[in-house]
DNA sequence: CAGCATCCGCCGCGATACTG
DNA sequence: CAGTATCGCGGCGGATGCTG
């Protein structure tokens, strides 16, 4: 609740509540888990084996942050044993262009980065 | 591009290099530092002024990652005391749109996000 | 003016162990 | 199968104080 300040405002109005809104949306796994869901749903499981590198603390809190935030759904079966389905959300899906656009820049630019940090470690 | 997986390969192939590119660039203040520099070369006191809740180890920061990275050029001039500008980089520029288009989205979607948190939260 | 140095608290993330 | 519980660490970020 920031009064705007009398003064400056920033260039184009981010406000701390922007900010905290990507960070719980593109923290360090929910780019790849959206992604995964945005191509299909998934369980719980395999959602661990398509990224493979993440532990499953990792994975049940970025899925617990998804959802809280309405990006992603959580699907329960009373089976038994349960299975439990994850599924993109309306609302998820208006980010999947987002992350396309992302992905493509990193893949698109690695090289020139890669340069530069050499420059920059070199000159130091 | 690297080789694909011999199995599962992530949706459209992230990498650890490319989270480790965006954690570099898309961390908790370089967005705003890049918006303000997209609009004019600035010096160091008068991005504190534009980014008024930064502290200057956290701007310092910021600033040294984003030169590191190839998106922002640190220019020194030799006056007494001395100066120094920041501005963007043409690599820097290739990420302006992409940033306006993560503005756009908060702002268009941050009531759909709050209302999924008002309904998780209070289901809990 | 443009930082660096230090201390310190928080939490993201991993590793490990256990459960309905 | 789909988690929860606990421990521990490393690093970010804030606060404060000092400097060429």
């Amino acid at each position: 609740m920031q009064e705007t300040a009398p003064f400056a405002s920033y260039a184009s109005g981010i406000t701390a509540s922007h900010r905290e809104l990507l960070d719980q949306v593109l923290d360090k796994w929910s780019l790849q888990v959206m992604e995964e869901l945005c191509e299909q749903p998934q369980r719980f499981n395999e959602l661990r084996r398509a990224i493979p590198v993440v532990t499953q603390k990792s994975l049940t809190a970025a899925l617990r942050r998804l959802e809280r935030n309405g990006m992603v759904e959580r699907v329960v079966t009373s089976t038994r044993p349960i299975a439990v389905e994850y599924r993109i959300t309306a609302l998820g899906k208006t980010l999947q262009d987002l992350i396309d656009a992302l992905l493509r820049w990193t893949t698109d630019n690695m090289d020139g980065v890669e340069r530069a940090r050499e420059r920059y470690d070199g000159e130091n």
